[in-house]
DNA sequence: ATCCTGCTGAACATGGTGTTCGGTATCGTG
DNA sequence: CACGATACCGAACACCATGTTCAGCAGGAT
């Protein structure tokens, strides 16, 4: 990708994420981001069709470093495949807490649902095979319940980041009946 | 309150409701509404200032009918005052299935931020005595998790309508660790 | 050197928002 | 019934954000 076209596009990642820091995605509006990018509206266009676009891209390459970064490790130890949910979720939360400051700003407002209904689907993936059974709820329900308070465990960690990603996940797990500290 | 205001209000609820079951509550423009509703643009903003507006009085509505229900009924029966979590959750549930096809309207898309800040500051209040204590978690988090759980119970339960209250409950406290069946 | 591609900014069309205003219909009350 | 008050109407308007167009300029690749 040509070299200019990469610092633009840095370039409106990085005010859009400074100006979430500040305020409500939707109350952001495109010329804001123009000013604070220092580019050319037609620039800002040219590389995303629509500030939900920006908020999708902005979305997937958090998910694209957290989850990929999780995959690689997982491949790279070769004692894994099963090696515990909470290792997983220990890691996720270390490569989610790089991009804490921004994550507060997406989350907080409207914008958040965009984020959460990403997280959600990549999250489930990975709960899906290690529900606990026999607890005498609807897998689905419990499915959902898990997903949703990992979610909201990370929204809280994004007001509260003087823990550390071990701690919150204990206190994930914590809450979770039916895991052991190492479901192996 | 004049006949006309109040069916005037009638009317823009229930359009609002009816196309919040249809589209995604940003996606939907005050036109739309006053064209359902059959009134005048004039009309809708003597009634709203906005539809953000609109939209919290919806919650309001939906909250002072499910929230003082319970209340009234709290007082009423003089058992009361401790008689389990549990209980309580339960009626709030049975109010809240008389919202819930609106429910799923308002939840889905980016307004359900707006109807769950809401709800979460009701349910903190409600859940606050009665967090469990011992479980090596901060009480911060808990209150969190619990008020979340449930939030997110009551949004799966939109989804997955043919499960009554009871049962809802049932699974809601079936994940919820330190809590007994009646918690008195 | 020159071609290509991305950046620029001003101008424009579009569409939603919220307001104004003169006029009409309906309400509650005497 | 009559009459004031009050709610409704709808067309027109100003405003603002969005997204597009275009002619021209600057930086990179070969």
């Amino acid at each position: 990708m040509d070299r200019r076209q990469r610092k633009t596009r840095e370039a409106i990642f990085r005010a859009f994420t400074a100006l979430l820091r500040e305020e409500r995605c939707d109350r952001i509006t495109v010329q804001q981001i123009i000013d604070r990018a220092d580019i050319g509206r037609t620039t800002f266009y040219s590389h995303f069709d629509t500030k939900d676009a920006l908020l999708k891209s902005l979305c997937a390459d958090i998910f694209d470093h957290v989850f990929s970064a999780e995959l690689d490790r997982e491949s790279a130890h070769d004692f894994s495949h099963d090696h515990g949910t909470r290792a997983r979720i220990t890691h996720i939360l270390c490569h989610l807490q790089e991009h804490l400051d921004a994550l507060n700003g997406i989350l907080s407002g409207e914008s958040g649902a965009v984020f959460m209904s990403f997280f959600r689907e990549k999250l489930a993936e990975l709960f899906a095979p290690s529900i606990p059974s026999g607890t005498g709820v609807p897998d689905d329900y419990l499915l959902n319940h898990l997903v949703c308070s990992f979610c909201e465990t990370v929204r809280w960690w994004t007001k509260h980041t003087q823990y550390a990603p071990e701690e919150v996940s204990a206190f994930f797990f914590g809450t979770m009946p039916g895991w052991r500290e190492n479901d192996a």
